[in-house]
RNA sequence: GCCGGCAUAGCUCAGCUGGUAGAGCAACUGAUUUGUAAUCAGUAGGUCCCGGGUUCGACUCCUGGUGCCGGCACCA
């Protein structure tokens, strides 16, 4: 006789035992039909789940955000079973849900075609047409084994070998179809149909690249039509945002098959690019660091000796010469430890803080490239705080502080915080390990900050916070990084004086708040769609004349402009003023400066701005004020 | 690197089952001197990614590369 606890605090008891189904059914009918599952007692059940004992039950439809994953979970469900009505050779693995979908891996070494996706998409609309109805069922483990064994599912028995022994088996069963799976699901496969079968790739089973590779289709699925048409239509917006694009489209930069990975910056990219330099050297000034710069090939040595050769060497570009072998510099963490060796260093110098705009080459593996996201060559706004272990603390959190001002000049206010712990393959003890893991741990819980743990994935020599950005379609990609690294400094002979006069071995913190510029830009590029603020904007602003006879006072007003250090070009050519303008604001240039008649003679511009707004007209001076008022509001999203 | 796809003019793309390429925009030239998102006319522009092969003949078919795109793996 359970009583049923909802929501909203009310109370129903029944006379025996309930499913979630007729729970819903004794609210209301329409809910009834609506529901897809319940947390009962805080666990998700599937509508059929019968309810024996007192619980507090939540009704969960398409509309609740578990409503919707377990729809994509279903849809992924109804993908692997219309691939094994057309391809009975597929075997299934995992079909897991991700953010606005789903995938699902097959091994089938004959791999599936573009074409075959929309011969499956069709045979998983008549699935749902049929409105096949989802059953659960509990097994024995080794009769689950054996059952999938016999159905030729090699991979589904071995994934059930490895669930824990305490574990239920559930069985889930559509029609002739039945998958492993901890559920729930949809009552029945009528639910489902707002679907797109996105795209195919390779994926390794179990994500180990020493195992086969499977096929893996990927999808999208939501509850509604409308929300099905949204997502798409964002994607194919977010798409047009693309920073390769856009670069090519602004004529920001390019890349040419002689130099794969690498990046031949153009004017205008390469004013962005030197603008976010300058910023940079402003911040680290004021901050306490000092700029070096290091050489860009080294003695295979040093890397030998920083144990960098030894993990990475696959991924360096290395030269010869006169029986000498060189690598093209990948990192510069070892050529400032060179610097901090020269002279003697006293407990009185540190926190030392070494900052340089590091260019540096990886060969990375082809497949890994990506527009300027990931590049070959890149420079990293690298730098090296050489401190005792006491100041590490307050090292890590003056320079988290710092890159969250940073982001935020950039408009950047979504910043999502990794900390990654000791790798199996590293140097150093474990104590180490330990003080400098709970320490980064200790300045990120100091700062306030959100953040997860990443365990295993921390750089051999040290543990680190990793800063990452997304970029237009919802791809994470790192950028600021913080490590402590107790190791190397001693690796590479680094010491200094303590107040005892003995040597000492310094930390050393290794850091960086943009990561690469080359990435950095590329998300810039698309989180502004190219439509960059004043303060980077790589031409400022344009004087268009109207007609020839305006064309010397354009060129004047431009030269002032110039020599007030803002970035303003003229366009002078014979075209309309409407198509002038039409270019520009394309080009998306922040304000256009027209000139007719009328300006001439009372010495002032019109200004209108990228987005059609009329400022009405301005003279010099107003022009400027409002224009160096525009480039210091940092962290504002362009209009 | 692995799986799949793609590669034609500066850009976006068309080119059916093999008969040596076409559009729009951009560029260039001329006319037009124009008031806030496209003035008109003309001209020029291609080792159809690269190398082999099949064929009387290859942009098209086969094959080996390279690069790019989407994932996976990697990411000091």
């Amino acid at each position: 006789m359970p009583v049923i606890t909802l929501p909203d605090g009310s109370q129903r008891s029944f006379d025996q035992p309930v499913t979630v189904k007729e729970v819903a059914a004794a609210i209301g009918p329409g809910l009834a039909k609506a529901a897809l599952a319940a947390e009962v007692d805080g666990v998700l059940r599937d509508a059929s789940h019968l309810i024996v004992v007192d619980s507090t039950v939540r009704i969960v439809t398409a509309k609740d955000e578990e409503g919707l994953d377990i729809i994509r979970h279903s849809t992924a469900h109804l993908l692997a079973q219309a691939v094994k009505r057309l391809h009975p050779k597929a075997q299934v693995t995992i079909g897991p849900v991700i953010e606005d979908g789903f995938y699902y891996d097959f091994a089938y070494p004959a791999g599936f075609t573009p074409e075959d996706l929309d011969c499956i998409a069709d045979e998983m609309r008549r699935i749902v047409d049929d409105c096949l109805p989802v059953a659960r069922r509990v097994m024995a483990r080794g009769e689950a084994i054996e059952y999938f064994r016999q159905q030729g599912e090699e991979y589904k028995a071995q994934i059930i070998e490895g669930i824990p022994a305490d574990q239920e088996i559930g069985l889930y069963q559509q029609g002739e179809f039945v998958d492993l799976c901890r559920g729930p699901h949809v009552p029945d496969t009528g639910r489902l149909g707002e679907f797109k079968l996105m795209r195919l790739a390779g994926a390794y089973w179990r994500g180990d690249s020493k195992n086969e590779m499977l096929q893996r289709i990927y999808g999208t699925a939501w509850a509604t039509k409308k929300d099905l048409d949204a997502y798409l239509l964002r994607r194919e917006e977010a798409e047009k945002r693309d920073h390769r694009k856009l670069g090519r489209q602004l004529g920001l930069f390019h890349f040419q098959e002689e130099a794969p990975g690498m990046v031949f910056w153009h004017d205008k990219g390469w004013r962005i690019y030197t603008q976010i330099q300058d910023y940079l050297r402003g911040q680290l000034r004021e901050h306490g660091y000092q700029e070096v710069h290091t050489p860009q090939v080294v003695d295979i040595s040093l890397w030998q000796k920083s144990g960098h050769a030894d993990k990475f060497i696959q991924d360096m570009f290395i030269t010869e010469s006169e029986n000498r072998t060189y690598a093209v510099k990948p990192m510069n963490c070892p050529c400032h430890v060179q610097i901090f060796n020269q002279g003697l260093v006293s407990y009185r110098d540190l926190p030392l803080r070494l900052a340089e705009f590091g260019s540096c080459h990886r060969n990375e593996p082809s497949g890994a490239l990506h527009g300027l996201m990931r590049v070959r060559a890149f420079t990293q706004d690298d730098a090296h705080i050489f401190c005792t272990e006491e100041q590490v603390q307050a090292e890590s959190a003056a320079f988290i502080k710092l890159l969250y001002r940073i982001y935020a000049d950039f408009g950047f206010d979504e910043v999502l915080v990794k900390l990654s712990t000791r790798p199996e393959n590293r140097i150093g003890d474990d104590a180490q390990w330990e003080r400098a893991e709970s320490t980064l741990a200790a300045a990120l819980d100091g700062a306030g900050i959100q953040w997860s743990e990443n365990p295993g994935e921390g750089a051999f020599y040290g543990p680190k916070i990793e800063f990452s950005l997304r970029d237009t379609i919802g791809r994470v990609w790192q950028c600021g990084t913080l490590q402590v690294d107790p190791f190397m400094p001693q690796r590479l002979g680094a010491y200094y004086i303590d107040e005892t006069s003995s040597k000492r071995t310094p930390m050393m913190l290794h850091r960086a708040i943009l990561g690469s510029l080359e990435r950095f830009i590329g998300i810039l590029i698309e989180n502004y769609a190219g439509a960059f603020p004043s303060w980077l904007a790589p031409v400022q602003a344009v004087v268009l004349n109207i007609t020839d006879k305006q064309s010397d006072y354009c060129k004047t007003v431009t030269q002032v402009l110039r020599n007030k250090g803002f970035r303003v070009d003229s366009d002078l050519r014979n075209e309309k003023i409407g198509f002038k303008i039409r270019e520009h604001t394309l080009a998306k240039v922040p304000f256009l400066l027209v000139v007719g008649d009328r300006e001439v003679e009372s010495g002032a511009v019109s200004v209108r701005t990228r987005s059609g707004e009329d400022l009405g007209n301005m003279d010099m001076e107003r022009f400027t004020t409002h224009l160096a008022a525009e480039i210091s509001r940092r962290g504002h999203t362009a209009n």
